[in-house]
DNA sequence: CGATTCATTGATCGAGATCAAAATTGGTGG
DNA sequence: CCACCAATTTTGATCTCGATCAATGAATCG
């Protein structure tokens, strides 16, 4: 639950009879071995699940075999948001780590979204922000180099455990294979591998036994164009949601080019 | 509106009451020429749209030119339902034709959303059928070739189109260039144009101003592994969301493989 | 200390990129 | 209806990034 925290508090204060309540629904809580599947393809959610410790992947296999990591779970990320709709899963869900889990009932999160408008904007965050990282991820594949995509995806990983873990280091355990930085990116593990190792002797990264150092993160991130906003890690002031009508007040904020008229 | 009814029928049966209030709070539409900005990035957006006539893309440009297009946006398709959280653009979004579009305020939405599960459902599955649909462009994306990525997306925004309209036809009007394409698809305009023209020699697809025709449908989706699942089309019966509170049921379709314990 | 999994390295290949020119298409105005 | 212009598409020649195939080297673990 920590990890949870940590993160939605990059993007709101929230108090503590919030986190109380929380508490109170996160009553059971799973832990998977690594490499063990979380969600598989057709499964109706009933639930949601919130990441505590460990890693988990997002991923689709195709018939002949390929593998595309659709996107990466850590620590703090709820997912199967979309048990809400009673749908079924397109995808597996598989851990890479041992990773211990939340589980929430969907009822039970549907209450809690109606007793507060803090935590349903703060959930809608949550949302918000996973889907601009598939958006980012669609870039990240459709119009990058290899190395550009090998170090974007270094920084946006680092960035979100260091914002679940409430730190700012500049080394973080990687406990990904060549084969899944692979998938994740389009690429064969063989260029995975040489590219990295073209990485280390430029002096971008350095690796040691699953843990990866990144010394000059601005130099990686302008090498590869990374740039946080995607993140959406700046904290808003979302307190006029909480005011009971009143009528609508500063919606200016230019949007749009010269609509024409009606 | 007429589009976001079809759309939404293919999930859920709505009745006229919850049309009404629809209407009730799309008072508001906009029309844009083709190639103009509605959402820029950085805009924060306090309404929500709904595209009603024409396409629209959401994309991105790297700083050197390079653009991704992340997603289209059709006719029935609902968008910056990130206004609800107050944050700002990572992208923008423009017209590809004309378009026509309806504009709800965030206010209002969340009013009517609160009013009937029924809607709140119906547009929570809007949001995952997006999502979903992002999913896929992923893989499109990294694990496919240049003709599979070209068939396979010809093949959505037909499925979608259909679904927008309420017809199955196996032809329609597809108003991308060749670089519009290729920055869908991760490609070159010159690739692309080539491999459409083998597509073409084939007899996969035809084209004649504009308008492009897909013959044999299932030798197409045979061809490049196309599945619908990811649509999400399926009709579902959610009443039991409207049910007052009543114990758990039917909660046992098994998911995830043992989890140990706790 | 074998056995298995994972990473690296080397040699070669190929899908798709790049550069450049020619051919179509689609308005627009006379 | 035709001539002209700009935008788009197609075609050709060549190059390159990343794929493929295959062997060798660490690690990790009973």
């Amino acid at each position: 639950m920590q990890a949870f925290k940590n993160r939605l508090s990059q993007y709101a204060v929230l108090d503590d009879d919030i986190w109380a309540l929380m508490d109170d629904i996160t009553t059971k809580s799973v832990t998977y071995r690594a490499g063990e599947d979380i969600v598989r393809v057709g499964d109706i959610a009933e639930t949601l699940f919130i990441v505590n410790k460990g890693w988990a992947v997002r991923h689709r296999t195709l018939e002949d075999g390929r593998r595309q990591i659709v996107n990466f779970m850590l620590p703090g990320d709820i997912f199967d948001l979309q048990a809400l709709a009673c749908l079924e899963a397109d995808h597996t869900v598989t851990s890479v780590t041992d990773v211990s889990i939340l589980v929430i009932d969907t009822r039970d999160f549907v209450q809690i979204l109606r007793s507060s408008g803090d935590i349903s904007s703060s959930f809608w965050w949550a949302a918000v922000q996973e889907e601009s990282i598939l958006r980012e991820q669609i870039v990240r594949l459709g119009r990058r180099s290899a190395k550009e995509r090998i170090g974007h995806l270094l920084l946006e990983l680092q960035r979100r455990m260091n914002g679940a873990m409430g730190t700012n280091h500049s080394q973080m355990p990687l406990p990904l294979t060549r084969v899944d930085l692979a998938d994740a990116l389009g690429l064969t593990p063989v260029h995975v591998s040489r590219t990295m190792s073209a990485m280390r002797h430029a002096g971008l990264i350095e690796e040691s036994r699953g843990v990866i150092l990144i010394d000059d993160r601005d130099r990686l991130a302008r090498l590869c164009h990374f740039n946080t906003d995607y993140l959406h890690l700046r904290r808003l002031d979302f307190s006029k949601f909480n005011m009971p009508a009143a009528e609508s007040q500063n919606r200016s904020k230019t949007n749009g080019s010269r609509p024409h008229s009606s």
